[in-house]
Parts: structure tokens; sequence; C-alpha cells
DNA sequence: ATGGAAAATGCAAGCGCTTACATTGATGGA
DNA sequence: TCCATCAATGTAAGCGCTTGCATTTTCCAT
């Protein structure tokens, strides 16, 4: 009897050890609820038997699924690799497990992520940027699930952000280029179309170049995808502009580095023809030569207090604050004066 | 009535439209068998609701999810970044949805993660390498999850394997090392411990060296974790060894960015002083300088592959096949020679 | 018109769990 | 000795959906 092949469930345990479902949910949820004796003789068919709970299961009964869900842009680089992976070691610390997808950059998919996220039940979200329709924030209200933004900050949007300003730290950078004495500057920046971050780093140079009374119009800006390879393109087309750019600063890390291969390509030597910048920091920026000159990102950082705000936004213990993480400049040597005339 | 303010079910639906929850169910999941006025009246009162299927009541009902685990060692570094954004691509191309956890080369968080993702419904589940205990196989066996292994391949192991012979691609960059007439060779491979590709690729070069009447007992060997600081480190004790190895071979491009990093430090020039190789050729390779020489890994195909296959099991149109996917040399420049004496 | 097959829809039984409430049995103070 | 109290456990009602089977409707050949 009960020889069917399939995964033994809370009646099994139950009957295993001659108690009531009650009792062996209990044993496995509050188990100062049950005294030891029964406590140890129900564990014990647990583990004989094999017992896995069944999450969907649990989520409908109880309505929780200490779940959290995260929505990136892309796998396919190291930019927010570090970063969730600290997030998710801190929520597994609390007891929560995470769900990541990436939307490839593309809002249609990622609302189609966001659904599917909720439909599972995640007690939380975690989205990158806050650039996107409201009609995605309606359908999370609904749903009532608490949501925080990362990589981005700005303590007057809703919902809340753990991240830093992309805007002041590009800003910073663009000050200490031009400090160095370019006034060619030249930007190869992510698509701005719906990333917030890449937008606010494009303002943070022409605000910057725009301080120190240098034209904003004539910043040679090209935009493109994050790939390597995007960005030796880029960087290809910016050399051949008259006058050519002393400094090519990049959306990030990545675009810099297609960059470097490009003028090590074309013969062109950095930073003593031209300057290179990246963003964010990433492994990547040190392994370069010459190594970036580039804005630090505590990712780790970002990761870990997003998870912690976001897990007392779930458990009702905070209505959602915003946190700012502070960035720094990476002196490494990409960066230089521009060459004599 | 009906005012409360939570996400709507299937009966808001059937009650707002007017038929009864099998015949919503039916307009969702088989709209065939749903006449067309129907069909438009419900699909409207889903519109207007906002209506989202519960996950978990589906995945109960139904005993059937449509994702799809996979559990890699990390996400901290690019190695299985491109092979895994292609399998999601093609998982949600038939419909399925990828779920992701990483067990940071932990046998035991791995083992908590296949328990996670199993109870969670996955249809089927995609693995790292052979090498784990064999009660974690008893376990996906009795809840009759598929599973296919990846990043590896040997035909005579279960469960099946979509990927490449380590051995003997490592073995074949050994041979043209060893070609190259290098006689001290260094090796700096991952952790072995628990990590089939890792034993492989040094057992790979253990035999060419054999092959080619070394003495397999002269490689000098580090083993350490995945990381560019850890590579950096490796060669700089290696560089202190005597004889000084006259190559270093790196377990992955990761390592090896890391090598290139210190003699860079160390004023070392590789190739002329010291040759460097890689495994993997993943972006990293193209970029550090010299760029890497190493063995190229077709990863999206692998990636596609291995989603194709474990569909095929989940739906059970295949049993499980092992797939060979083809690794080639890629000499970009930081082999050459071992200099004269 | 009319019977009957086929198409469309409804009914209701679960899926495996949690939990409010009910029941049982000790325990101890009056 | 008796009953209020409390700890331990059991009972059973859902959670929101799918689906086998029953019922109703449609439509056509007669």
């Amino acid at each position: 009897m009960g020889k069917t092949r399939s995964a033994p469930t809370l009646n099994d345990v139950a009957k295993a050890s001659g108690v009531s479902t009650a009792t062996v949910s209990r044993c496995l949820n509050s188990p100062e609820r049950v005294i030891e004796t029964t406590r140890k003789r129900v564990l014990q068919a647990v583990k004989t038997l094999g017992y896995t709970p069944n999450f969907a299961a649990q989520v409908m009964a109880a309505n929780r699924s200490f779940t959290i869900g995260a929505i990136i842009p892309t796998m396919d680089n190291a930019i927010f690799a570090r970063g969730l992976q600290e997030f998710q070691d801190q929520l597994r610390e609390s007891g929560y497990t995470l769900l990541v997808s990436s939307s490839a950059y593309d809002p249609e998919v990622e609302r189609e992520q966001i659904r599917t996220l909720v439909a599972r039940g995640a007690d939380g979200l975690l989205l990158i940027g806050h650039a996107r329709d409201a009609d995605v924030y309606a359908y999370l209200e609904r749903h009532q699930v608490p949501s925080l933004v990362a990589w981005s900050y700005d303590p007057h949007m809703h919902p809340p952000s753990v991240g830093f300003g992309n805007a002041a730290a590009m800003g910073e950078l663009a000050q200490s280029v031009i400090s160095a004495g370019h006034r060619h500057i030249a930007m190869i920046s992510g698509n701005t179309q719906g990333n917030d971050r890449a937008q606010a780093r494009v303002e943070g140079v022409l605000r910057a170049m725009d301080e120190n009374g240098l034209d904003a119009n004539s910043l040679a800006l090209i935009e493109t995808t994050y790939e390597i390879e995007k960005g030796a393109e880029a960087f290809d087309q910016l050399m051949s502009l008259s006058p050519r750019p002393t400094v090519v600063m990049c959306g990030n890390d990545v675009l810099a580095a297609g960059a470097l291969r490009q003028a090590d390509l074309m013969g062109i030597s950095v930073p003593e023809q031209v300057s290179v910048t990246g963003f964010d920091d990433i492994e990547l920026a040190e392994v370069v030569s010459p190594a970036l000159t580039t804005v630090h990102v505590p990712h780790r950082e970002m990761g870990r207090k997003a998870a912690r705000e976001l897990i007392a936004m779930v458990e009702g213990k905070s209505e959602g604050r915003s946190i700012c993480i502070d960035t720094r400049l990476v002196n490494r040597g990409s960066l230089a004066k521009p060459p004599r005339q």
C-alpha cells in the first residue's frame, strides 16, 4: 500500500509517525509548539521518507513565499553580478530565496517577468532603475508587492531606491577630466532610452562641461549597447572626428574595455594620445591595460543594503527608505593630460 | 461587494464574465475549446480586472510548472553567463521560465538549492558537471525530475551531459604548448575538489606531458579559486620557482587575466619571457594584453543544445542523450616559444 | 420537425499545505 | 475532590487553479 512512486507528502509523514498533518506541519514550522518526543518521531519520519514540503502548496496555504525576485537588464556581463551575488547572500541569511531573470534591456520582457515573478508569489521585487511605465507600478501596487530600485538613487521617486547618484558620480569624473586640461571630449554612452542610469551619466558630463564654461553641445556622443565590441566600434568612429577628441569617457567599463582594445588595434596609445575613462570598476577595469581610471561603485555594499531594506519592507518593518551609496574616483592611469598640440 | 483590495482570482473573472471558472481556465489554456464570443468576453474581463493566474495554484492543480532550474557554481564572473543567457532565451522560446541559483562552489549549498528548486516544482534541472554525491541523484530520481549536466561531457555517466571534453581540449592546448618548445610547464588550476571540469583540465595537461615524454611529476601545479586576484598570487609564487616555468597554463581565462596582471606588475613580459594560456574564451580573453591564447568554448551553442535536450526530456520526448560540443584553440599571442637560455 | 452526435460549458473533486478553532488530557489551587 | 487553565494535538476549511465527467446547447442529416 502507498507504493506509488511519487514524492512523499505531509500526509505520508503524518501517517508514518502516527500524528495529524497539523502536527507535522508544526514540527517543521514552529517546533517549539510540539513536545519533544513527538517532534523527534516526526522528524525521523521526515528523514526516512526524504520528505520535502511542496512549495506551491505552502505558498497557497500561507500566502507567503519567502522569495524575492530580481529583474536585471542582463546577465551577459559583470555589471550586476557582484551586487546581485551579495544581495542573494544577504537574502539567504534571512531565510529568503532569490529568483533572478534578465530582461535584455527590453521593457516588454521586463513587464512580462515582473508578472511572472508576482504570479510566482514573490514577496518583494528588486528592480534596476526607475524608468518604466506607470502601469507597471500600478500593477505592483494592486498586488501589494513591495519593490525597491537599485543601481540608481532618487529619494523623490517611488519606489524607494538604494543606489548612487549616477549623474553626480559621472560629473565628478568629468570634472577631473576637464581639470586635466581636456577640451575635446567624447562620450560613448549606453542606450539612454529607458535607462535612467545611462541618461544620468550623460547628464553628469554635460553639466560638468557647462559648469566649466565648455559648450555642452560640443560633446561628441555615441549611444550603443553595453558590449565590448560596440565600445570598440564607437571608439573607431570617434577617432575620425575632427577635431579629434582627446578623451573618450565611457558609460561603463565594458565600453571602455572595447575602446581600449580598439585604440590598441589602431596604434593609438592610451593615455598619451587619447585618454579613456570607465564607470563601475568591475574586475575588468583592473585587468585591461592601461588599467582604467573609473568610478568605483561599492556593489557589494549596495547589494547588502538593498537586501536589508527590501526585507524590512516585506516584513512590514519599513515603509521603504532610499539609501545613497557613495562612489569614488579611482585613478589608474587611463586618464592623463591631453597631448600638446 | 467584492471590494477587497487584493488580486483578482479566476473566480472573479468568471463572475465578471458570467461563466464558470472552468471556462475561464480553458480560455487561458486551450482557447480553441471555447467559442469565440465567450472567449472575447472572458479575455476582456481578464484585461479589465488585470488578472494574472496564481502560479502556485496552477502548479498544484496541474502538477506542471513550465519552469526549469539551473544551479551554477557562481555568478561572480562571466564563465557561465553567456551559456546561461542562451539557455534561458531558448527556454523562453519554448514557453519555459528559467530559475537560476548559484552555489558558490559549495556542495551543501548546491544540495539545498536542488531541493529548493524541486520543491518549487521545477520540471527539469540543469547542473554543472557530474561530481556530486549519489544521494542527490537518488533524490532527483525519486522526485522524477529530469536533469542534465552541462559544461562537461561524459556519455557514460548519468545524468546525460551536454558539454565538451575538458581533458581533451586542455590536452590539445598543452600539446600546442609543448610543441612550441616549452619544457618547464606550470599550471594554475581551479580547485579540483568536487569540480570535475578542473580535474579534467589538469588531467589533460598531465596526459599531454606524458605523451610527449615529459615527466608529468614536473608540472608545477597550484590550485586556487577562480578569481583574478588568486591568479595573480599564484603567478607570483610560480615565478620564484627554480627552474622558472616558461609557460603558465591557467584553468580558465579569469586566472589567466590575473596572471597577466601580475606579470605586468613584475615587469615580466608575456609572451617573450613567459607564456600564459587561458581556457573558455570569455570576453576578457580578448581584452587583456596580450590577448589570450585560449580554448574557445562555444557557450551559446552549448546553452542552446542543453535547453533543447532538457526540454525534450521534460516533455518525455527524449530519454536524455549526451551531446559533445567542439572546442577549438584560439591563438592570440600570449603563447610563444620559450626564451633562449 | 426530430433524433443524435458533436461542441460548448458547467460541476466539483482534488492538488498539498497552513491555521483557526475544537478537543483532549494534565496540572494544580481551593 | 473538582474545575479552571493551559499545553499538546486533532479537525477541517480553505488557498486558486485544472480537469474528468456530466450536462446543456447547437447543428445537421433525416
